[in-house]
DNA sequence: TGCGTCATGTAACGGGTTACATGATTAT
DNA sequence: ATAATCATGTAACCCGTTACATGACGCA
């Protein structure tokens, strides 16, 4: 069960209510590892709490709880992170889109390439900002933040998606130019001019 | 729901049984896109048929029945594959572990990412030796398949995700030696060779 | 004949999503 | 005043996992 795990994790770091923790998972994890609304995160603190995993430490107003990480919680969170499992679930809807693209025409698949590329191009563009932001604030010497980690790998995960679907872009449009070449034998490739990639563009 | 959306993806592709369902769902898309046990696939298959969206072409040996995807079931993946949600699900255990290492000392959180970072690579030169098979046996004209689409999805992201893992390895390695310099004024770097990434590697 | 794989099914349980529900506090 | 946000709670439903269950077929 992750998400108490990632509850501990996250109050690992700094005590903090059920909505604090809603808006830091999504902040923080939706994206890329883990996602959780605040109907199962509410239940699930009072959970922790009556195992002794974490604590109440202060009350404000709305009825505002303010959860800690006790010493057995952070027990029982290093011997969580210490044991892995052997393979580990993945979910991803919007790679299951892609993969499944073959079942479109080439001419829609293409488009849908190429609005994921843009998106990402555009989270990209946004993510590096934050990251300079970043960096600024903390001094050169700082250590990584979690958030800075995280960013980084943001960065690398957005290039790798929009490189990937550039290049998965090009193969349909370079298959599809050559099919209808060889099936006509006419309209030699004319003025399509190879877009240079930003970056590697590796196993040809 | 997407493990209908799944099956009728795979559908698309060619006829089959449940068992080969669940087969193609482990081989195809269980490692980066979606993951599905049979106790899922059969039940589902069964409401796809009562839904006529797939039909039953075949019945062989030990009671298999071999389904296909019909037009309305082509037309309802079309549909879904052309309205994409505005943010996509996303559940990864193993980036989950990677975000929460922070709550680990130094050491152990190094030694889990030099883990992974190997675990990776090995997962890269297997996926380099698919992949080559792959292209030998297509000839170069060929379309791109389904399977060398995700393989190379998959090697960019097991590149990605190795390089993430050396980079955080790194730095944390850099803040605990600057921390520990200048906690004791004592034990410069020594002889810890700056080792030089094989690939990229973006925003210092 | 016995092992491995092919092949399907389902019940129970637990996790996750959606929707409904309420009310206090703060800022404009 | 009133809108936005803070803050929590829960019920119903659906999805997903684990475990139990069964048996046919092919090969050595």
């Amino acid at each position: 069960m992750s998400l108490r795990h990632a509850l501990l994790g996250l109050l690992a770091e700094e005590p903090a209510s059920g909505y604090d923790l809603t808006k830091k998972f999504e902040r923080l994890l939706q994206r890329y590892a883990w996602h959780a609304q605040h109907s199962q995160i509410y239940p699930e603190l009072t959970k922790l709490a009556a195992d002794g995993l974490v604590e109440v430490v202060a009350e404000g107003p709305r009825g505002r709880r303010t959860y800690a990480i006790t010493d057995r919680g952070r027990d029982e969170l290093r011997r969580w992170m210490l044991n892995p499992p052997e393979t580990f679930t993945v979910r991803n809807e919007l790679v299951l889109r892609l993969f499944l693209l073959y079942t479109l025409e080439p001419d829609q698949a293409k488009a849908m390439l190429r609005g994921v590329a843009d998106a990402n191009d555009k989270e990209l563009q946004a993510l590096t900002d934050r990251v300079r932001e970043l960096d600024a604030n903390a001094g050169p010497e700082a250590p990584p933040s979690m958030q800075r980690m995280i960013a980084e790998f943001g960065l690398r995960s957005f290039r790798t998606l929009s490189d990937w679907a550039r290049w998965a872009h090009d193969r349909i449009e370079d298959t599809a130019a050559k099919g209808s070449r060889t099936r006509n034998r006419v309209k030699p490739p004319a003025g399509r001019a190879k877009r240079p990639s930003r970056r590697t563009s590796p196993a040809s």
